[in-house]
DNA sequence: AGACGTACCTGACCGC
DNA sequence: TGCGGTCAGGTACGTC
């Protein structure tokens, strides 16, 4: 479920529901997640105000008013449930209850997750965050930063552009998209895009991932309303998960490959 | 440094 | 119904 747009609108309803509040308990029924959930949790998060929501790459960052910050990933299987638990589903692994009694349940059956905590002034030195190229969205991620990184890059750009290093945010789904509307074979080595390509490519990220933040990613239904509709952004997919149906621009078969063991989409006509 | 394979874990789905 | 195989929106680590 989480890519950046999905995690982005985990944030924006996160922040609208526990700014201002503090966690008055924590259940926690599984530690063992892709870190173990640190011992003392709760003596460091526990009743102290939450003072900011933010986003970094695929983390959610929830900073107390105490310095210390809450960080949480979702993994593959990750979500995030606001409301009344009032029994424990499976893979609820941890619960937090909030002063005003609303509870956020972290729901993982993969256990891919995270859920740390860390000092604010130590979130600079976290190993999670060390090497992390910059947010697609920013002012920092333009054609010249793109085309020096690629420079040295021979591998395929759709493994390219998944690559954290090169930029963060970029999963499966947006990549695949991406590489689609900007015309670009995903085979085609990073290093031998031209630089009007990569200038298409940098915009078109950027705006394939606002227009799923917009449409509120495809988490939005889990996350804001009990009935599991689908998500909306997923009615938009131009080629994530449509081998062998026609190319909406060209009729084409939608292809399918695997790319450092992860399924890629695309038209072999439309791409090149 | 960068590329690549593999590992982590559970559930859903498909063919037999 | 059960079994085995494959797949899934992510990241980290070892090796070459």
């Amino acid at each position: 479920m989480p890519e950046l747009p999905e995690v982005e609108t985990v944030v924006t309803g996160l922040r609208s529901e526990v700014l201002g509040n503090s966690f008055h308990k924590i259940q926690i029924f599984r530690t063992d997640l892709r870190q173990q959930i640190p011992s003392n949790i709760a003596d460091l998060i526990l009743n102290h105000e939450i003072i900011d929501v933010r986003r970094k790459a695929k983390y959610i960052l929830i900073h107390l008013a105490n310095a210390q910050v809450l960080i949480m990933h979702l993994g593959m299987s990750g979500k995030i449930v606001i409301g009344k638990n009032e029994k424990p589903k499976k893979h609820d692994h941890i619960i937090f209850t909030l002063s005003s009694n609303q509870q956020i349940t972290f729901n993982d059956p993969r256990r891919f997750g995270l859920v740390i905590t860390c000092s604010t002034a130590g979130i600079d030195k976290l190993k999670l965050f060390a090497n992390l190229g910059p947010e697609p969205l920013s002012s920092d991620f333009t054609t010249d930063y793109l085309s020096k990184t690629l420079k040295s890059r021979s591998s395929p750009i759709k493994t390219t552009i998944m690559n954290n290093e090169v930029v963060v945010g970029v999963g499966n789904i947006y990549a695949c998209e991406a590489l689609f509307k900007a015309k670009i074979s995903p085979l085609r080595p990073a290093n031998f895009l031209t630089i009007s390509e990569i200038e298409n490519l940098v915009a078109i990220i950027k705006e394939v991932l606002a227009l799923a933040i917009q449409a509120g990613g495809s988490s939005l239904k889990d996350y804001v309303n009990i009935n599991g509709d689908l998500g909306y952004f997923q009615n938009q997919l131009q080629v994530y998960g449509r081998a062998n149906l026609d190319c909406h621009i060209c009729n084409s078969k939608i292809l399918q490959i695997k790319q450092g063991g992860r399924s890629s989409f695309y038209c072999g006509n439309c791409q090149k």
